[in-house]
Order: structure tokens, then C-alpha cells, then sequence
RNA sequence: UCAGAGGGCUGGACGAUCGCGAGUAGCAAUAUUCGAGGAAAGUCCGGGCUCCACAAAGGCAGGAUGCCGGGUAAUUCCCGGCCAGCGCAAGCUGAGGGACAGUGCCACAGAAAGGAAACUACUCGGGUGCGCCCGAGAAAAGCUGAAAGGGUGCGGUAAGAGCGCACCGCCGCGACGGUAACUGAGCGGGCAAGGUAAACCCCAUCCGGAGCAAGACCAAAUAGGGAUAACAUUAUGGCGCGCCAUUGCGUUGUUGUCCGGGUCGGUCGCUAGAGGUGUUUGGUAACAAACACAUUAGAGGAAUGAUCGUCACUUACUUCGGUAAGUACAAAACCCGGCUUAUAGGCCCUCUGACAAA
């Protein structure tokens, strides 16, 4: 298993596809998706950009830029035994970075307590 | 200096903090080294490599290529040349074999779009009711069109016609030169020969298929298969075939071990190359040879990022000190050689024309 410091990695389609129907918070600069995981106890994570936003080079950079927000913000907001998925949006790179960390932060912060989700 | 032609290079630099991938050392903590491009892109060609198929060889079908010579592992690529067209020039552009093997097509316009004949008009003769009609001649005139069956002039004639002649063009043969494409002196022919082969086609040459998700190896669980051992033997049973009955046919439980298969997963393939740089030699050149030197990107939801500082460049503003914003296109995925396309800014070399000066 690669490392991304204490946080483990998502890499299998399937287990995007079980983070998708967890919870959910948009902002300006990423969406994250949330799901609770019973089968461990570590926090996990994934990035995704699709090619809406752009070519190759974008995509790496979003993905990029994400994942330093995440390794700045994860590790203190985040819960153990769950899941997250990072989508990057069009405004990802080009956000300034301090609004970048805000946008993640909040969205955690509402993601912190669990919720029924509104549409299921 | 201005205008232009051809070719090449570069693709921001340095540092700090926190992180990422791989290698090496180490029991480990950790340390240390390396870490995207000229197009990595499009996936359009050519090869290597791997598996499949296949006696050799040839044929059919299909596809590709198409002036000549050279280079190369190979090519549709590259270099040199020829021819045609364009440009004052440097240079540029060209799928550039065959239209006497055959078939087809040539819109619109136009009398006619292809064995030259009909039509209009023309010339001569005859007739006439003066509107024209009949016969003969001829293919020079006919708005067109991309293209109209040689052109111009003179002779000739009833009027005309390569009917004859001169020049030009064309066709055939062809000296000299050149490896060849080609060139084309000279001789002959009155002239019969439209375009289109990125239309079918003909000719010549070449081509087996699929691709690293190729392919090789290791190999869990579950279900199912085979072998074998032990136990069980309920069997006049159960299950299946059959509408049902009788009859008939087939099949059999549990556990262990082994074999085969090869799924999830893992390992390899996986990067030292028809490679790069420099010098010398051969060659007009592409390129080749010799020598020297340097050379770890190898991921697998996929590594180079984030933040900050200094400098460089561009633009805007400016109190001339600065301030603000921006710095292209685009990211390896088995590897090489090409092609095509994208690309901010900057730099260099060679050549041509015009102007000015000497």
C-alpha cells in the first residue's frame, strides 16, 4: 500500500463507486464525498478530475493541488474509518491556495457529523 | 537600413520549507542519488520484440506505392538530380507510370463535347409565284465554353480547305552527352492524335495476422473435474430419462491426500538503445566507419506538487524609485526511426532584391 503520510489510498473503481453513494459537500474549488467504512479503521482517500476540465496537464495539476490541501487539512479533520473522494471542479486551479485550504476545511467540517443524506 | 527566401537552437534561472515515485546502503529509524517532452500529442507510416498461423515457392482476391539515382534495419522518410509550373531573384510547388487494351464521364453555355457530321450562314449553277426552292461544292464564319480536330502569312480557288509553300507547333526515328530520369544535333512526315486514371481500369514493385491489456512465471478462497485411500452400504432406495403405470437404461454418500486447470492477487517483460555528445576520415549531401567520453525516468486511480523569496522577460500604470498582472503548446506508459499537428517569448547562421555609403 503506497503512503500519502498516515492516510491510505484509494486506487480500485470500486471503490470510488462506494464513496459516491455516501455524503457530499460542494465548493468554488473541489467537491469531497464522504463515506463511512466498516472493513478498517484508517482514513482513506481518492482524487478524481474528469476530462470536463481540461487536458492531461490540467488534470495532474488539480489532482495535485488537492492532494497538498488534503495533506495539510486531512490529518486533523478528518475521521478515522472513512473514506473521501476529492473531485476537482474547473475553478481548482486557478483558486489561490489559502481558498483552496478554506474550501476543504469547511467542507469537512460540515461532513463531520454524519447526516442522512438528502435524496436518499 | 528596408523587404524577402531557406535552415537551426532554446522552451525561464537559483534558493528555502513541507511532501511524492524509483534505485542503493541499513535489522530499523534514516541517509543518499536520480526523476517528463520537442513535440511525451495525433496514433498516420516503417522496424525491433512477443505470440499465433505457415514445407519451399507460386497463384487469386484485397491493399499500398508510382520521374531517376543514392542513404537506411525499413518506409509513403531523408539527400542529390531531372522535368513541368510560379517568382526580378534567393527559392517555392507538383500522387510526376499508361488515355493507339477496354468501359465510362465532360455540368452550364453552345450549332456541335468527339470515328466529325448535322444545323445556321457561305460559294456556284438552275428554277421562281421574288417569300424562296432544287442540285453541287466546302468545312474558312457562327454569340458559347476550362476545352471546338494545328497557328500566322503568302499562294491558290467559283468560294474554300495542309490543297501547296515559309516560319512556329506537333508526330516518328535519333547522333553526342549522362549510371539513370533526361537531353535532343540531325533526318523524315502535311498533320491522322481533346480532357479526365485523387473514374473504373491496365502495367510494374511491395505486403501473413494480432499486439506489452503482446507474452512468460508464481498462485489463495469458492464452485466444478480427475485419480486414489479409508469409512458408510440405507439400495426392492434416491435422482434423471418417460404424461402416468409397468418395464428398461443411466447415475450415486462422507472425509483425507494428490493431480490438472488457472480466477483475484503477485513477479517478470521494463529499459543500455539500429541510443547520445565530440573529434577524425570517406562522401556534393543524406549518411557511414573508427576512436574517445558520458550515460539508472520506469508509474500502474499512475511519481515533478504546494507555499514563499531573489532575479530575468513581456504588458499596463508610473511621483522614474517602483507597483500590479502575466511567462506558450503540452505531460512518459514496451522501445526506436519518420510524418503530421500545437507552440508565448528569445537567439543564431546562410542567401536574394532595393536603397544609401565607400
Amino acid at each position: 500500500m503506497k503512503k500519502l503520510g498516515k492516510l491510505g489510498l484509494l486506487r480500485k473503481r470500486s471503490e470510488f463507486l462506494f464513496v459516491r453513494e455516501g455524503r457530499y459537500q460542494a465548493r468554488s474549488g473541489v467537491v469531497i464525498q464522504a463515506r463511512e467504512n466498516p472493513d478498517h479503521n484508517d482514513i482513506r482517500v481518492g482524487f478524481t478530475a474528469t476530462k470536463k476540465i481540461g487536458n492531461a496537464v490540467i488534470r495532474n495539476r488539480a489532482k495535485r493541488r488537492l492532494r497538498a490541501a488534503c495533506q495539510d487539512i486531512l490529518p486533523q479533520l478528518g475521521q478515522a474509518g472513512t473514506d473521501y473522494v476529492f473531485i476537482a471542479r474547473d475553478k481548482t486551479v486557478a483558486r489561490p491556495y489559502e481558498a483552496l485550504l478554506d474550501d476543504t476545511e469547511k467542507a469537512l467540517k460540515r461532513l463531520e457529523k454524519p447526516r442522512p443524506s438528502p435524496e436518499l
